[in-house]
DNA sequence: CCGCAGGCGTACCGTACGGTACGGTTCCGC
DNA sequence: GCGGAACCGTACCGTACGGTACGCCTGCGG
């Protein structure tokens, strides 16, 4: 079955959405070894009814990837006034969304969970993951980049590539050192730069893209 | 067993490197879905040959893993005389180098498998992964940087710092985005572009942490 | 020529888990 | 009150796969 694009609230009926989060639970918990059995025990269900629901269990883990993905919130920004106060202050809050996102456990363990799905010739968790993280920042910074680009704030050639540099300078290499399980770089430790590091990426992104040196 | 740090030409017999190249064929075919019995056919072994060989399946995936990241090997540079120009020339073969290896089917597979280990408590994929990846990478760059900043080609305070700002202008979410299986970025898509997104990752760095407008 | 170590192929075992079947219970419409 | 739908709990089935055992062959030292 194919999942419909947009998921609202009436997608999943409460009882529902309880299964897939003790489903997101246990993914959260034990990794990828989720099993039937554990979401029915968890969510005191039985397992006929999650055959019933969800079809087969990746039709549960793509239920429960889709439920989770779809409930990160983009902030919206007014561009119709924007200054070069009004810039930073919107590309920071991108900066901080991303980083504080990439970093939660939820995050982590989706992640994972479609790369695993994805080395197994099965690209629809990651297109989900894909879709409602990487590409979602982008539909929303893309226009922002050029409506400040329209107001002489910024200048560059390639919206698309601009939008890839800042996630570049924003994410570096925490998300991939996460996901590999780096023990070095625990999520407090990473919590505590977070603001330093937004500034900073901020501050690079408009020394490479803005049209002088403002602030 | 605890794996030796060094992974030398000697610490795998022919027979066993022949064995071990069965395994990371098979691994980057058919995904994480690598069964014992697929490799000994694969490789004409027994199955007892391999446990008594590795131990087990995580052993011969460790064995595996860690024999093909050793493979990867860092170009060296000569810090002694450096100038603008062998600076520039460094970066970007380090950027060639890193984006190279990262869109290759075996470094995403390797990538991969480590993640999915990563998602069970067992971080000894990710750390040699991590070791032999983003954290060799380190330890050639920065003394490089350093290098540079006493020669006044480059200014910055953390070193750290400025390898992680390089680190996020080259690889960007390209990374990631391969890692998620995103069709709409096609290996030759990405090689085609290899040599301007290293020029562009290099004018960046420089444009951001080199000493002046040194072109 | 003999014995034996190393290794191949295969058969085998146990278990974990995806998926199904079924009896029992609750609840709702009529 | 009654029939049925939805759902819980659990027992069950089939299979895939990790891991082991064993028979056989080959090569080699003595």
């Amino acid at each position: 079955m194919p999942l419909p694009i947009k998921i609202s609230e009436e997608t999943f009926t409460p009882r529902q959405q309880a299964v897939l989060t003790a489903a997101l639970d246990l993914l959260v918990e034990n990794g990828d070894g989720l099993t039937m059995t554990a979401v029915a025990r968890r969510a005191s269900c039985s397992k006929e009814t999650l055959y019933k629901w969800f079809g087969d269990r990746d039709g549960l883990l793509t239920a429960t990837v889709q439920w989770q993905a779809a409930k990160v919130r983009m902030p919206h920004v007014d561009r119709s006034h924007l200054s070069a106060k009004v810039l930073r202050e919107s590309l920071e809050q991108f900066a901080r969304d991303l980083l504080t996102t990439i970093i939660g456990e939820v995050s982590i363990t989706l992640n994972r969970t479609a790369i695993t799905h994805a080395a197994q010739e099965k690209d629809s968790l990651g297109n989900i993951v894909l879709e409602n993280g990487p590409m979602a920042i982008r539909r929303r910074l893309k226009p922002i980049l050029e409506a400040a680009r329209d107001a002489r704030l910024l200048r560059f050639n390639s919206s698309e590539d601009a939008y890839r540099i800042f996630f570049g300078l924003v994410v570096r290499d925490v998300q991939i050192r996460l996901l590999l399980g780096d023990k070095s770089l625990t999520q407090s430790n990473v919590e505590a730069n977070i603001e330093a590091d937004v500034k900073a990426a901020t501050d690079q992104f408009l020394a490479l893209y803005g049209a002088k040196a403002n602030t």
